[in-house]
DNA sequence: AGACGACGAGAGAGCGCTCTCTTGACAGTG
DNA sequence: CACTGTCAAGAGAGCGCTCTCTCGTCGTCT
């Protein structure tokens, strides 16, 4: 192993001819510098390779450079095969490089990991902490707010913390989904709900319900977990409780797909018999037998601005409490 | 912003009585302190809720506790509907979580990205590095080794530079796959391979082709980059070039997806006129039309072996300079 | 022409921690 | 009983950086 010693702020000093504050200066971008000084430290950084100390700025400094993304582990597994994992995490990639600071990822499986993360955010390592695809009630956002660490959640956060927050318009997507189904004739429309754990289960299958209401419509409900398996043991359930129904709104595209084939087992015809959508547009969607239709939800463009609002927060600004993304109706074949 | 001046060893030492260096000793659990003076000091630790500072930490003892995983940021969208980037990430986070060291995640886009990356690594921020999917022959691996930071890298590097790294079989995968083929009765059996300039798809093509030259069969190549766009593409070629194939092996299970379908729209049945096969064994592929038959690699076992050997490779240990991981096919109906 | 203000650059004090070195206490040995 | 060996705990020196404070040098205003 090479013992390659880095360059200190003080080599580079010597090598400049001037004083480690100096140097400082010019590194850190303060305009109170001449410019041939300047000059000559840019060139003596060069020459040395010189690269700050990171830890040493943060001791002084308070300030870290990084920002925390927390996923329960399991949203690697469910939305193991769709975009949403990826997404979010492209997204605030997107946003800190631009903003030239790191992404700590914690993924918090074990109760023992969510201790973990619990300590790693309130010791202060980080300077903020996105939260992603909550379940439940989790009190660590709210705590992370209180001792006034910079804290952005995605979904309306469940039991109403004062976090900001950033979401879709889930609303609105259902709305436009049933709406579609509702046009096209169909009058059984049954919905196979999210887990009403989570947020964007609880607003899918509210969105639903109020869309049917006033529509005069009955409600036809059976709940999954946004996963396939889940999605197929729902779709027979409404099959044999409602064998009458013409339209299915999946609050998943992965939900939606097992429906499709679980559909085409009890020999129904897709869109014919029965119209079927989705939600949120993930890329198997448009490979499906038939594509599905489905409501797109901007995920990338979630992470984005769930970073953009931490980051804001942790300059010191005030944010909005809560931020809603636009979806959109995505037609296909299968409705 | 509550100013929560965060407790300090010094702190911590004052209420137990004793001097820093005996809470160091006692936070870093070294054995040489007696049993009431531990005592009075965790009790102190746990009555002033301390943590400690580990930028601080870092800056005396060179270490920072914390891994760096580099994912061209083309993976998350090329990959972005099966489970090789939330499995790999799985398998490492998994492993680090085990050592209480913390994931950095750096996503590289552009130029500028990959510069920030190679800035970041090299100015030793993280004790060690792995590379997932690269793309080519990044020479930072090699450059980072050659600094004597540990790395290790997912897929044999290309341009065989001296880095350590995890594979899985691709080769034997491939093998089994065209076997099985062979095995029922099929002779004119055509790949779509991946790109060229990825290890994993040379190694997939040249396995398909000392597969089919073995046994004396042509070789039927058209080449895709991994997705379903350039599955169909490729498979459409392969259809109007060799009209009587009546076998493919798709180099992965995104491109023997749209393989499926394109088949279908040609009017050929799947497996009756057609076998196909896969690689990856994402979970889409069991949903597909017919049930994809697959290779299956272990990806969250690959993540976290290249974790292991990174951690030991940081410990101070030797290492493999290979590791291989198995495949295994998966029969379903499509083969 | 003298004095004051402005601004650029250096000096130096830490940030919170670890770790080596030293001291002190006690037990064991001749 | 004196001496040495052993082991536990403290003292103190930094790790590399930032930032406040101070000083020196001009330019400018009266």
């Amino acid at each position: 192993m090479t013992t390659a010693q880095r360059p200190t702020l003080e080599a580079v000093a010597a090598r400049a001819g001037v004083s480690r504050a100096t140097v400082s200066r010019v590194v850190n971008g303060s305009t109170t510098v001449a410019e041939p000084i300047r000059e000559a430290v840019t060139r003596a950084v060069a020459e040395l390779g010189y690269v700050p100390n990171l830890a040493a700025r943060s001791l002084v400094t308070q300030r870290t450079d990084s920002i925390a993304l927390v996923m329960p582990e399991a949203a690697t597994r469910v939305f193991s095969d769709d975009q949403v994992f990826p997404g979010i995490i492209r997204g605030v990639s997107q946003e800190l490089e631009a903003a030239d600071k790191q992404l700590v990822l914690m993924l918090a499986g074990s109760p023992a990991g969510h201790h973990r993360v619990e300590r790693y955010t309130t010791g202060r390592h980080v300077d903020g902490v996105l939260f992603a695809s909550l379940h439940g009630a989790d009190p660590l956002p709210g705590t992370l707010a209180r001792l006034g660490i910079p804290v952005v959640v995605s979904g309306r956060p469940l039991g109403d913390v004062p976090v900001p927050y950033v979401d879709v318009d889930h609303v609105g997507g259902v709305t436009a989904a049933i709406r579609h189904l509702i046009d096209s004739g169909r009058r059984r429309i049954a919905t196979i709900a999210g887990p009403q754990d989570m947020i964007a289960g609880i607003e899918r299958l509210s969105g639903y319900r109020s869309a049917v209401a006033d529509a005069g419509l009955p409600e036809l409900v059976a709940v999954g977990d946004f996963t396939r398996e889940s999605g197929s043991a729902a779709m027979r359930r409404l099959l044999t409780e409602h064998p009458d129904l013409d339209g299915v709104f999946a609050a998943s595209d992965l939900m939606a797909h097992a429906a499709l084939r679980t559909l085409r087992e009890a020999g129904r015809r897709v869109p014919e018999d029965v119209a079927v959508i989705g939600f949120d547009d993930i890329e198997t969607a448009a490979y499906t037998e038939p594509p599905l239709t489905t409501v797109r939800q901007p995920i990338v463009e979630l992470g984005r601005r769930m970073t953009r609002q931490l980051l804001r927060l942790a300059a010191g600004e005030t944010i909005e409490q809560a931020v809603m993304l636009p979806t959109e109706l995505i037609r296909r074949a299968s409705a």
